[in-house]
DNA sequence: TTGACACGTGACCTTCTGGTCACCTATTCT
DNA sequence: AGAATAGGTGACCAGAAGGTCACGTGTCAA
């Protein structure tokens, strides 16, 4: 399975990008406070936690018994950099941030 | 469904992913094509580009009995805004340079 | 040292997804 | 008109993915 399929697989679940919003609102989380926040078992946070981490989105580091959780944007950029040449890229945030804009007041 | 879901699902297959190379290489390209290119039967590579138009990541434009494929970037920033902020932007766009700097020579 | 706490593994079941096929519609060219 | 070409639909099947559970390991604190 190549590094990228890792990668996409992981961003494809609506509670693994879930996970990912939490630590971009704030890094650091430990399993048990990430559980908090979802209707989910231990289990199956853990089991999506593993796969961020084994696409490299989310990186860890251990503290006596806990362990503590960071996103890692590289690969999300690396997604952008694929398909948005730096010719377009001005075209495309321009839409991207037009879109949003018009979002906020349905 | 949510609109980001479909985004996120249809990029999670190789498939999908090689065919937006392909159109990001050119544009334009019609079913049997890009077919041509894919070890695949044609329906499913129909199936595949149908769930990338409904995703919004591929346009497409009718000309008599040819229906010709677009690439569509605006989604593909939006991803990238969504967990990387202006701030950490120069970093992670670093670290994404050296990384395929350093892939190239292996 | 004993109990509570944070995290981890393997198996299991249900649901979703990728790919193929038989068959169909519309446009172009001779 | 008739044949060839480009694209489209619905059903079907095998494999993968999401979620839960019973049980196990290491760490902290009273």
């Amino acid at each position: 399975m190549g590094d990228d399929d890792l990668v996409f697989k992981a961003l494809a679940d609506p509670t693994r990008r879930f996970l990912l919003d939490l630590l971009f609102a704030r890094d650091g989380r430990t399993l048990t406070e990430l559980e908090s926040e979802l209707e989910m078992t231990r289990f199956g946070v853990m089991k999506h936690l593993r796969v961020l981490e084994d696409a490299g989105l989310v990186v860890t580091r251990r503290s006596g018994r806990e362990k503590h959780h960071f996103l890692n944007p590289v690969p999300i950029r690396l997604i952008h950099d694929r398909w948005i040449d730096k010719y377009t890229e001005r075209q495309a945030s321009a839409l991207a941030d037009l879109k949003t804009e018009l979002e906020k007041q349905p």
